[in-house]
DNA sequence: TCCCTCAAATCATATATATGACTAGTTGAC
DNA sequence: GTCAACTAGTCATATATATGATTTGAGGGA
């Protein structure tokens, strides 16, 4: 067996040194969902191991949702299915358990500012990007968010056109930054809506509110998003799948 | 490679027919999580497959938690955590997040009795026991319950002496029934107190209320309970890993 | 009794190899 | 031009085997 390849963490079996080699390089882009990674012999020519090995490293990397095998083709980056994200990442319902069409999105505000005490605690900066952004559903307007980002990865966020806004954040993040959400944690509770936020949901203030707050964890599970997500507590409803 | 051990579904790979093999084992109790199961290497003997055939389906089956291997002693039937399950199945959080301690468990009814249509439609029969129950932190009531188990599963549940309910339900399963709580899916929305419920938490008719509606299966997949468990909404935190 | 050493058992890692299944592109007959 | 047949490449399954790491218990010595 050999040593130590780009190496990363020496010392650790080398399918776990080549799962880590794999990673860094779909997080460098140098392995794209565009073109199939090498066939498993070629790389365990490139790295001097057994195909045995290469299959390894690959299956924890599949089992992580990072890559896609499909026999007789190949294994590719797996391009994060954002429309399905939506579910996976807000799998909110209609009342009667049908999945919601993909709410647009309105974006109120973008400007590089100081990060309130939650989100600089859990990104552990204060220099963030905040985004205010309204979702609606057929012109009615459902969800209220407030989403704080790093300055440091995402430089320039706020300057970018209009144009290329689209009602998802995560494939901007993706296409434009090179971070991909891996992860995120979901706490939900319910408050009181304020003046603010019921005039833009067209809600009274005062009325129930349902809140869910997010932090979104890149591949290398590093905190990249922190965001506060508001709607009427009438009508509901929020999914979780345990295993 | 042979065709058929205790031969589930066959035409499927050696090893997938071993991991439901070994699956109906854990299900039937012939392996338990007191002693190890028989080694790897006697697995592959008794099922006339190779050491590696083996190691693919107990792969399964620790990745889907079922098993436990300890190298150097065995693998084994994991022992369901469940004092860690209480978080794992009822993520709900202090207001400032720290874990809350185990809820004691008041049994307030257990009857044989016709399931509500919701009940009945997931666990697909109307022959329930109904279990109510109160949760309290402190002697404060903060959850309110009712439980609809099918009679064909349970049978008897309704008469097990007070003196064997414990805190927590899904180990009762386990010890009397020999089912298995896997997995769960719940699903959280906002309502109103009801004058019963009210009463029961202590709070008043009309007062927000945060409601999780859980159903729970077993290792087969097969829906074995469904609840509506019920809280005030004010302090309710729920709290939700998504991967 | 206590502790150390040693050996057997077991899982973990790694290699080498063979065959099957599936895909995608190419070739060739019509 | 169309379509079937073929083929090379790739992942999927399976075997056999070797070596390392870790655990556990048995013996032996102080």
């Amino acid at each position: 067996m050999m040593i130590g390849f780009d190496a990363p963490d020496a010392r650790l079996p080398a399918y776990a040194r080549l799962r880590d080699t794999f990673t860094a390089r779909i997080a460098t882009g140098e392995w794209t969902p565009d073109h199939p990674i090498p066939s498993e012999s070629r790389l365990a020519q490139e790295f001097d191991v057994s195909v045995g090995t290469v299959r390894k490293a690959v299956d924890g990397l599949v089992e992580e949702g990072l890559l896609e095998r499909r026999q007789g083709s190949g294994t590719r980056v797996r391009a994060p299915s954002f429309s399905a994200s939506l579910f996976r990442f807000f799998p909110i319902r209609e009342t009667d358990g049908s999945p919601v069409s993909i709410p647009s999105s309105q974006i109120i505000l973008r400007s590089v500012t100081q990060a309130p005490a939650p989100a600089a605690s859990v990104l552990d900066t204060e220099d963030v990007i905040k985004i205010v952004r309204l979702r609606s559903l057929s012109d009615q307007p459902v969800l209220f968010e407030e989403i704080y980002i790093p300055t440091e990865r995402f430089a320039g966020f706020d300057k970018l056109p209009e144009s290329s806004l689209g009602p998802l954040l995560y494939p901007l993040y993706f296409e434009h930054f090179g971070v991909m959400v891996k992860r995120a944690s979901d706490e939900v509770s319910f408050g009181k809506a304020s003046e603010r936020v019921a005039q833009r949901l067209r809600i009274r203030a005062g009325d129930p509110l349902a809140v869910i707050e997010r932090t979104a964890f890149d591949i290398e599970n590093r905190p990249i998003e922190w965001r506060v997500a508001s709607g009427s507590a009438t009508n509901f409803r929020y999914r979780s799948e345990i295993n």
